[in-house]
Parts: C-alpha cells; sequence; structure tokens
DNA sequence: CGCTAATTTGATGTGATTCAAGTGACGTGG
DNA sequence: CCACGTCACTTGAATCACATCAAATTAGCG
C-alpha cells in the first residue's frame, strides 16, 4: 500500500525518480546545477517488480540500464550444483548495471529481491549526457569504483569473519548507504528482504542465518521484522562488524 | 637471477615494460597503433620489490599508478583481529591501483606476493594520454570494470564452494589470464607464492591450504612447486573449479 | 478463517580450524 | 662444500562453526 502509492507519486511528478539518482551521485562527487538539469532531463521507463522475475539475466546484452527507484535489488551468480551467491544489494538511487555500457555480456544476474520500482534508461542516452559533461561521465566512473570497493569489503566481511560479525557489518553499510540518500527513519529502515536472501549473500544457511539474527536480537544489537531492521546500539553493531565506512567513499561519513 | 636479469633486459630497452601493458589492454578492448605509440611513450619508473613491504597503504592518497611488470602483487584488506583477505591477485601487465585515478583514499592495501618489479606512472601522465585519446580512457575504465567482475567470481569462489573448489577455480583463472600476455610455458607457469598467502585468498587456514594441494596433486590435477604450477589435468580442472572464463571479458578465450 | 511461505528450533554430521610436532628446501657462513 | 638456521610445508588429533535434515511455529494474505 504505502509503495504503491510512493510510485503512483512518483509517476505523477515525472521529476522525482531522477532526483534520487541525482542525489546518490552528489552523496559522492560534486555535481553542478547544468549537470543536474541534464540528468532530471533523462528519460525513465517505470516498471513495478517481484522478487523471482529476473531484471537482466547472466549472458544478455542490455542496450538500457536501470535505476533502482523503490525497493532493493541485488546482483547474483550461481555454480553449477545450486548455489547462489549475491554478491551486491542496490538501494534507491543505484545503477546496478552501470557496467553494461562497457561490457558487453553481463556475466552475472539482476534480480529484485523486494518488490521494488525501478526506471529503464537507455544506453545511448547515458552516453550522450557524458559526453556533453564530462565530469558526469568521472562520476559514474567513480560510481563503479565504488562498487568495486563494496565488492572488496565483501570478500573481506564473507572470508575472514563469522557469521555474527557478517550480519552486523552488513547492517552497518546498509544503514549508511540509506542514509545517504534519506531514506532511514531515525535509527532503523525499511527493509522487506527475506532471511533466505541473506543467507545467499553471506554465503551461509538459512537456518543459521536465522540463528544469527536471533543472537543480534538477543545482545541489544538490532530489533527485526519482516520489513525493518532496527539499530539499538549503533557503537556496539559496529564494534560486532568491525566496521569502517571508509570503502562507501561517501562525502559525509555520519552514522545514524 | 633469471629476474634481475629480466630487468636489465626490460631497462636497456625501455620500451619492453609498457608493451606488457599494451599486450594487457589488447587483451580486453581494440587500440590503434597511434594510441600504441602513446602508450609507450608513458614514462616508467621501474623498481624492484620483496613481499613483506607494502607497494600503497591503506589509507594513503597515492598521486601515481603501479604497473606491474613482473612477478605477482595483491590486494588485500585486514580485520581488527588479525584476518588478512587477498581479495586480488595481478600478473605482469595489469594496474592494481588504477582506482586511485578517481578514487582519493586508498581503502586497501597493495602488496608484492612474490618478488617482482613494478612501474610507476603519475596520474597527470594518465589523465593526458585519456583526454588526447578518449578511447584508452574507455579501455582503463572497462578495465577496472573487469577487475570488479573477477571480485564478483571471488565471492562466488569464496561463499559458495568447498576449498577445493575454490583452489582449482584460481588456478585456472591465472592460467587464462596469464596466457592472455603471454605467460605460460604449455600447460605450467611460474608462480612462486607461498602457501600462506594463497590461504588468505581463499580465506582458509594454512594447514588447509597444504592439505587440498595433496588433494588436487593426489587426484592427478595439478603439480605444483614452491615456484611453479603445472595443470596436468585442464578439462577435470575446469570442472573442479566450475570454471567459465566469461567474467574475464577477454577477447579470445582459448584455454591451455 | 485457512492457506502458504517464512521463520524458528532441535538433533546430528562435516568441512575446516587450531594446536602441536614434525619434515623438507634453501641460503649463509665457516 | 658441508653444517646450520630459517622459513615453508606437511601431518595428526581435538575442536568448532556451520550445514543438513526434519519438524513445529508464526506471519501475512486472500
Amino acid at each position: 500500500m504505502a509503495q504503491s502509492s510512493d510510485v503512483n507519486l512518483l509517476m505523477t511528478r515525472s521529476i522525482s525518480p531522477n532526483d534520487l539518482l541525482i542525489r546518490r551521485l552528489q552523496s559522492i562527487h560534486p555535481v553542478s546545477n547544468e549537470e543536474i538539469r541534464a540528468l532530471r532531463d533523462l528519460p525513465l521507463e517505470i516498471a513495478s517488480l517481484e522478487p523471482g522475475h529476473d531484471i537482466v539475466r547472466m549472458g544478455e546484452r542490455p542496450t538500457q540500464c536501470c535505476v533502482v527507484i523503490e525497493g532493493f535489488t541485488c546482483i547474483y551468480k550461481l555454480t553449477s550444483d545450486g548455489g547462489r551467491q549475491i554478491m551486491a544489494i542496490h538501494v534507491p538511487g543505484d545503477i546496478p548495471d552501470i557496467q553494461s555500457l562497457h561490457l558487453g555480456v553481463m556475466d552475472f544476474g539482476l534480480a529484485p529481491i523486494s518488490s521494488c520500482t525501478v526506471g529503464y534508461i537507455p544506453h545511448e542516452k547515458i552516453q550522450q549526457v557524458c559526453d556533453t559533461y564530462p565530469r558526469l561521465g568521472v562520476a559514474l566512473w567513480r560510481e563503479t569504483l565504488i562498487d568495486a570497493a563494496i565488492y572488496r569489503d565483501w570478500m573481506l566481511n564473507i572470508g575472514q569473519r563469522e557469521a555474527f560479525g557478517r550480519v552486523a557489518h552488513l547492517v552497518c553499510e546498509l544503514m549508511m548507504r540509506l542514509k545517504a540518500v534519506g531514506l532511514t527513519e531515525g535509527s532503523s529502515f525499511k527493509f522487506p528482504v527475506t532471511q533466505a536472501n541473506l543467507a545467499d549473500a553471506f554465503g551461509i544457511s538459512s537456518v543459521h542465518m536465522s540463528r544469527v539474527y536471533g543472537m543480534l536480537a538477543k545482545q541489544g544489537l538490532l530489533l527485526v521484522t519482516r520489513t525493518h531492521i532496527t539499530v539499538l546500539d549503533w557503537d556496539e553493531l559496529q564494534e560486532a562488524g568491525d566496521f569502517d565506512p571508509t570503502y562507501l567513499h561517501l562525502e559525509r561519513n555520519a552514522p545514524a
């Protein structure tokens, strides 16, 4: 309900979806007024999606990019024996498949992990904006470099920390990334993602995911429902997740 | 011995080090003759390095990039309780810290994992070449996007496969990347990296690393010495590592 | 109110860790 | 050129974090 009315709002005032993208770019790179105007004029074809249907499939050669407007999407890959690793979670304002601009073949799948709204922009339109405003091209390059920095941090998380720390770490990351686009509500945020999906992001089983959430709750760090996460003790959570936000390369690094 | 004479060779014929970089860029992107000439003219300050001394440290703000000329380097991060995750291994021709061109602060450490030779290029020189030949700028962007694709694949490897498969997978990857710059010798390649370092790349203990190497040898897939890796059965190795080279985005994808 | 999917909980198995004690390879200096 | 010291690697035993299997509970939706 709340979601679909948001979407309607966005569609009636057609500039709003682009504003999220602008907000995101501003959080990592200076953007001039003229550039903002150019971004606002980018045509967005809006779509509503549900989990279970891929946005782009591995092996495809897309001719457009996708901007997350509402909800959460993920990048994933499968092993031949059925394992699924989620290697990125996107929040509104992100461009999950910006790499397709210069890498023809998709080497991963892109899918919603909550009901969500996305906007599509043709590659050529992005190309034009970059040609006209080279600094925007640099901003997008920088965006992809930050994506890579986040990959690196996830690898540290998965390779070196126990499940408890992994979860704490990701919650810290999401808190900061959502705050950067103004989508936190005090110390909590909307996050209607199933534990099975999260388990695939941490490389653990969904059973263990449930146990870890339980431990985090029992220690008074988090409060989790099916739709929201509330951080009860930011300092302890940051400590438990060994979290240092440097890798997010945000201009302003304020916590909750 | 062999190494230092190589270095002398490279230094006397000053174009050689740059040729490796060119070979690497050509393996992922078309490069014109004029662009090759520009790359050849890039000034390279050569240095010989040993493991144990970082090339760039986390938190620094470098003003130059590093090109690997001989040997192997790695990107790593540490957890507060002493764990180290290696999240990338670089082969000659790679530019490990190309991201520093647009991301001021280093969010990782860069270090040799074998004795190696690198060349340094000032950011401004790279910037100039990119301004003059925009297609080279795109090639470098593409380069960083492929780095990211490799991160994604490592995450799948670490998160979803058992140690045995992880090792098989990486050997396949190294084989193909080295072949792309002409550094394989039939079905084997020089790889003087300690098992402790590899263990940190796989997120396992060095003890287990030794056991896994033993299993791979016993099954007749690999032959490993302290300085070289020989692939005895490419098909079986690929199978064991569930290896699909799409993510390397190489122009020509021939196996050993 | 009842159905379905998500989550929780318990019991048991396993891949990998840790600790500890070897063995082997290699460079150095006598 | 051999004895020695160092560092890398190997091997065994005990332990642990997490997986798997199975069943019970809960939350949301029509």
